[in-house]
Order: structure tokens, then sequence, then C-alpha cells
DNA sequence: TAGATTGTTAATCGATTAACAATC
DNA sequence: TAGATTGTTAATCGATTAACAATC
């Protein structure tokens, strides 16, 4: 069966589509057109159709778009009807920030330890999981499963800790180190690079240009 | 004078460049060409060349390009040679991560302030600010030069936050919130969506692709 | 000078938008 | 059925890559 490749433009606005649907869903709407939805959302119906049936047809013609379902495909689409264990390395006020973030558990991803190295932050606890010592996170992705590692540490330490991941079968990273990672193809990395995006927002206002998006 | 339009996928790249060539920087490397800094980064040497001309003419044929002089074009076209002030709204793990992150300072980003709804946090320290409340806060940015506000408050407090900051002369916001601030043209929102990133971790690792970026 | 590498034009590729026939 | 709106093809637009003349 032949594969489809899907654009990375169109992946990228999935969850956005996600986050809609839900607020959608919130406020109890059943339908929607792609023309409605174009309007809230500041995109060309067009685009919104043609993202969708890169995946199928999830409308009606003449009536739209079953908010609920289409949420619900989406969500699938996405992968969020799978559960993943999640560990976080860097128990610094961003790691803790992530394992504080309910909303991750609801979409399925489960925050079951922390690792640091320091001596202050070991023993404590965050979210009902107590931060562990570094030196444990061999044995413990070893015995347990581990789909997602979160890298919050210090841009120097990120290179060596993802390889020696990457050795101990990580297949699924979510670097926020200022950095990239280089590693083997069949590891998925998605990086969150927050100075990345304030240089951005200096771009923009500091006037070199008035973009509209 | 005609004004270029930059593409925002250029603009989404600078940052990038701007890391690598810092980098290369601390390395004590002097020169490069396009096509070395394409195989570091994994991008074409055209694509290097093309995106810089955008701006003008930093190379020197048969030469290359010098890193600093590069380096510190790069930052400026970023605006990075500008000092901006900034003040955190919301000053929970992830407002407190961001006060702690040194880097921003030196990338000329000042935290003067946090703020917070919590009477558990007001007057707590973080890097020498003390929370404050955000009663304040409207006093507070009418007599204070404020560049950029950082939003990490709960999704349904930002909208109505956003539009008074607006009221209150704002142009800049560094958005955490999981929510689109429908704000005036004039105003720049630079979005940092935390769960839509972990979305697309969670598509690629759900393997209904195979995708090579 | 000869060699290297940029700046820039032209060609290609991919993504977005428009249009409309299919169909609910 | 008539009206609405999708799914999908075709047209357009923009971004990336290739090629090469300019030039250091």
């Amino acid at each position: 069966m032949y594969k489809k490749e899907i654009s990375k433009a169109v992946i990228n606005r999935l969850p956005r589509y996600y986050r809609y649907l839900g607020d959608l869903l919130e406020k109890d709407v059943v339908r929607i057109s792609s023309k409605e939805l174009s309007e809230k959302m500041k995109v060309t119906a067009s685009q919104i159709r043609q993202d969708l049936n890169n995946f199928g047809g999830f409308g009606q013609q003449g009536y739209g778009y079953n908010v609920e379902y289409l949420h619900s495909e989406i969500g699938k689409i996405l992968g969020l009807d799978t559960k993943y264990n999640m560990i976080i390395i860097g128990a610094g006020n961003l790691g803790q920030a992530l394992a504080n973030y309910v909303d991750f558990e609801r979409r399925g991803f489960y925050v079951k330890a922390l690792f640091d190295v320091s001596p202050k932050l070991i023993g404590q606890e965050v979210r009902g999981n107590i931060i562990k010592s570094a030196d444990e996170l061999e044995d413990y992705i070893k015995n347990n499963k581990v789909d997602i590692v979160a890298i919050t540490v210090p841009k120097a330490k990120a290179p060596q800790l993802a390889a020696d991941l990457v050795k101990w079968g990580i297949k699924g990273i979510w670097n926020f180190a200022p950095t990239d990672l280089n590693l083997p193809k069949d590891v998925t990395v998605e990086n969150v690079h927050l100075a990345e995006s304030l240089m951005k927002l200096s771009y923009r206002l500091s006037g070199k240009d008035d973009m509209r998006d």
C-alpha cells in the first residue's frame, strides 16, 4: 500500500485545528463548515479542506463537519489516543513547570519521573514524583517503558545526554536545550527553542518588518 | 524607499543561523563558507546565501563569511542590539523558569518584574524580583517602559489580560497560554504552544509518518 | 594569476488558493 | 428538489535549489 507523505506544514497545523475543535466542542457546537472555521482561525477554507483530505473525508457535502467526530479523528491522527510515559531530565523550574502541566496528562502524556544532578533537588516532590538522581537514569530506562524524554538540562550537557538516551533505547525526545541534537533518524526529536522564539519577537518589534502572520 | 518583504520562513531561520555562528565564535572559528555551514546545519548552501542576501551582502567571494561579523549583523537584524524590558505575568513554575533563564539577559531581554494573583506567590523573590500583585499591573505599566510581556497565565484568563495590556499600550506579547490572542495588528504576538509541540512529537512517534525533518 | 566562493538569476519544486463537479 | 458545502482537480503563487557570472 502506498503511503502518502504528509508535508510538515500540514502536520504543524493539525494541533491548532485540534485546539479550535476542542474549544467548539466545549461550547457544544455540533457542526461547522470549512468556511466558518476558516473565519475563526484566519486561514482559507480551501486550506482546511485540503489539509483534512490528506487523511480522509471527514465531512459531508451540504453539511460541513461534525465537530466531535472531526476533533476525535484529528486526535487519533496526532496519536492522542495513545498513552505515553514521559520522564523529565533536569528538574529545575522548567522541568517542574512541565511536570505540573496538567493538560499534558489529559492528552495522554504521563510524567512518570524527574531526574536531576543537584543534591538540592533530589528527593524533592513534584506533583507526586520524587526527583531522582541522574545516576539512576540508565537503570530506570532499562526497567520501565519510557516513550518520551523531556530534556531540560543546560546546553553543554544535552548532546551527551541525548546520545546516552539513544543508546538506552529512547525513541522520542522533547528537547528544550538550546542546541540541535544530531541523532539517528529513527529517533524523533521535537525542539522547543525559547530563546529563538524570543528573537523572532524581537525581530518583529524592532520594526524591520510589518508582518501579518 | 522600497521595503523588501522578508518571508516568514527566512525569519524563522535567522535565530538558528545566529546560534550556529555564536557556537563557531566560541570555538574561535574566523571564517566559514556557505558550504561548510550548510553541512553543519543540514540545509543547502544555496538557501543560506539566499537568506542572507535578503539583508545584504555579508560575505566575500573566494573567502566566505567572517564569523564574527556575520554573527553581529544577524544579531542586529534580529534586534539583539536593543535592550528590552520584559515583565512576566503569571509567576508559577513556567513564569519563574523564564525569569531564571540567564541567557535572555545576555541577549538584551531584561526581566523587570513578575506578577501573579496568588497570595502564596506575591512577595516571593525570583532572581532579585519580588513577585507583585496583579492589581499593581496597570500602574506598573503606566509608570515604566515595558517592551515585552510574557503571559504565563491559564488559558481562560489570557484573552482578557491581553486586551487590557493592549489598552495600556503594550506592543509586544510572548504568549504561553494555549490560545490565540486576537489583537490589533500593531501588537506583535509570538506564541509558544507547548501542548502543540508535544502533539507534533506524538504524531511522529505514532508512526503515521517517517519524516526526515 | 588561478582558485574559491559569493551574489544573483533562472529553473524547479512544493504549497496554497481558486474553482467546480460531486453529492449530501 | 434546491441549496449548501465538501472533496478534488487545476491554476497560481511562493520558496527552494541549481547554476553560473562576478569578483575577491
